[in-house]
RNA sequence: GGUGUGGUAGUUCAGCUGGUUAGAAUGCCUGCCUGUCACGCAGGAGGUCGCGGGUUCGAGUCCCGUCCAUACCGCCA
């Protein structure tokens, strides 16, 4: 038996106990003639000690250990003389009679510790040592906890996990797909999904009605914090209900998880956020609303006054910043240049400084009299003491850099709270997204979303104003799921791919199973997909993603661990008809 | 595809307007130390300054290219 209990057990009511313990060197402290050391495990560390009076075969091993061996220990747990209060096995240590080195170790490259020396990249390269720190392990056990918990509730729901193929069928829309050749089909690819969408409507039309995975999904697009190739969804789909079922369901889902995951409390109903006033509010269709300092627009009050930036503005519009009235002139300007980057994309930036006095200061002073700016402060809600920022331009992109300022500004001045949450549904989202580049509709959604019943007359007429009967599960600015209610009737769908430019033949070569199915008795169904891996790092109070999934990828889309991608032999190839030519390199 | 930031000891970093032998901390090795737990003390080893080219009497430092990493934009139904 290699173990009688774990490194993080024994405590004082041990005492007096022979065991034995198996784990690795985390530290040993040689003060001469005692030595103690660090055994670590998943469960903990647990003081072992050499005294001066044991056996030169212990003290002789106690000598040459070095971080990160593999250790057994025989020895009776005794009660410290100076107890350490910081550690749960902080009153005992293990007086040990036997040490055995079960296996040696290299110097790891950084320390295994809770605040690691490491780089991300060296990190990443020894992925396997990485994961015996504190923080990754505290984070593969919350994803542990987030997926027990998921089935639990959903279970009990009456949902059944089914899983679906992750070798398919390349589609058009949406996303690059990862693709795999097939040998015994000459010359065809599978393609791995990027969400299993048609398999659980087609689920539905089967008459599982209320179905879920937690499910790996794959998109062949560049890499963020938040975004890796391959990432898990909880994939979920129900039939027989209308929108507000699911978002009871999913409501209830997530309270659920906040509870018993993380031990937050959400007891109250969630917002829900027509999308319209999360864009004209905040800028954004993923709105934190953890704080206020919403949008304000001005465009009528500001134009007409000579000043020809909001005069020629399609939009015009501002936030008030609380307390930044004290902003100096270089603040500002720092402000104005982040800004301006081409990521955000203003032109400018116009302040309105509102002083404590109740006087009123301004970059455009030479155009707008005092009450006018006053006028304007009362209708964004500044007060003495406020800093208001005014940005103008296009209405898209100013209200998408009033947002981006309004989260900057939210930072700084530390309204972003991580552990404070503030969940919300967006709703209403707008069916068809115009692209100027193509030249046609885009499904903002996804093609099987159903535009709203009230809306469903304007497909004809004005395509972009339909509303999409699709939601967003949004927390703290980050979209955490989404889904909406689908189109079960094949004449809707087909309509639907003809507005997205579709041909009748190209719609039923890539969809055609779909639309067969739902010649068969299609229910009326729905459903929402969680990004699991966002889901966790949000609960575990990270930005990143990549600590939540034990073996990711780095921004390039590398596993640096094992070197993959990488090429295969010239045989492969050949069995798989495939022939490799690279562009041509400088 | 684009923009920004970074690449110097095993590791994390400092190194100014170019100047003689490239530093610190930590880790590692050796010795000392009976209550440590970020142990302490003394000593030691450890560097192709990412790579290639250029400017210069002289380049870690300036310029060009390139590779890698990273954050963001595009992209992500």
């Amino acid at each position: 038996m290699y173990r009688t209990h774990t490194c993080g057990q024994l405590r004082l009511s041990d005492a007096g106990k022979t065991v034995t313990l198996a784990g690795w060197v985390q530290k040993v402290r040689n003060l001469g003639a005692m030595t103690f050391i660090d055994l670590r495990d998943r469960y903990g560390i647990t003081q072992i000690v050499v005294e001066e009076h044991s056996a030169d075969d212990i003290k002789a091993v106690a000598a040459e250990i070095g971080r990160e061996y593999v250790l057994q220990v025989v020895g009776k747990v005794i009660e410290r003389s100076s107890k350490n209060p910081k550690m749960p096995t902080g009153d005992i240590e293990i007086a040990a009679t036997t040490l055995k080195v079960l296996n040696v170790s290299q110097t790891p490259p950084f320390t295994i510790e809770d605040n690691s020396d490491g780089g991300d990249e060296l990190r990443m390269k020894y992925r396997y040592l990485d994961l015996r720190r504190g923080p990754l392990q505290r984070a593969m056990i919350l994803r542990h906890e987030m997926a027990q918990r998921i089935r639990e509730y959903l279970s009990r729901k009456c949902f059944l996990e089914i899983e679906t193929p992750y070798m398919i069928g390349s589609t058009p829309e949406g996303a690059r797909d990862f693709v795999v050749p097939s040998r015994m089909n000459p010359g065809e690819f599978y393609a791995l999904p990027q969400s299993p969408q048609t398999f659980k409507q087609l689920l539905m039309v089967a008459g599982y009605d209320r179905y879920f995975q937690i499910v790996r999904c794959f998109r062949d697009e560049d890499l963020r914090a938040d975004r890796q190739p391959e990432f898990t969804q909880i994939d979920c789909e129900m039939s027989f209900v209308e929108r507000d079922d699911i978002l009871e369901i999913f409501e209830g889902l997530a309270k659920y998880l906040f509870k018993e995951t993380i031990g937050v409390d959400i007891n109250y109903d969630l917002p829900r956020m027509p999308w319209s006033e999360a864009m004209a509010k905040y800028g954004s269709d993923k709105p934190d609303i953890r704080f206020g300092m919403e949008i304000c627009e001005l465009t009528a009050d500001a134009q007409g006054h000579n000043f020809v930036v909001f005069d020629s503005a399609e939009y015009v519009g501002a936030i008030a910043a609380e307390g930044c009235a004290s902003y100096t002139r270089k603040q500002i300007d720092e402000l104005t240049e982040w800004v301006k980057r081409p990521q955000i994309g203003a032109k400018g930036l116009v302040w309105v400084r509102f002083e404590q006095d109740g006087n009123v200061k301004s970059s455009v002073d030479k155009f707008f009299s005092s009450d006018d700016l006053k006028a304007w402060g009362d209708k964004c809600g500044a007060k003495p003491g406020d800093m208001m920022f005014i940005i103008a331009g296009g209405r898209k992109n100013s209200l998408n850099a009033l947002g981006e300022l309004r989260l900057e500004l939210g930072e700084r001045l530390g309204l972003r709270d991580r552990t404070k949450f503030a969940p919300l549904w967006v709703v209403d989202f707008p069916l068809l997204e115009w692209d100027d580049e193509s030249g046609r509709f885009f499904a903002m959604h996804h093609p099987f979303t159903s535009p709203m019943k009230e809306d469903e007359g304007l497909l004809d007429t004005d395509p972009g104003k339909v509303r999409a009967n699709a939601y967003d599960f949004v927390v703290n600015g980050v979209e955490v799921g989404g889904g909406s209610i689908r189109i079960f009737d094949s004449n809707l769908q087909a309509k639907m791919f003809s507005l997205l430019g579709f041909t009748p033949e190209e719609a039923q070569k890539q969809f055609g199973f779909l639309m067969n199915a739902f010649k068969f008795g299609a229910p009326p169904h729905g459903g929402i997909a969680f990004g699991f891996d966002r889901w966790c790092s949000l609960f575990g109070g990270a930005d990143s993603i990549r600590d939540y999934i034990a073996f990711p990828k780095n921004n390039s889309g590398r596993d640096v661990m094992i070197d993959a991608p990488s090429t295969i032999s010239e045989a492969q190839l050949k069995e798989l008809n495939l022939k490799i030519e690279l562009p041509e390199t400088k």
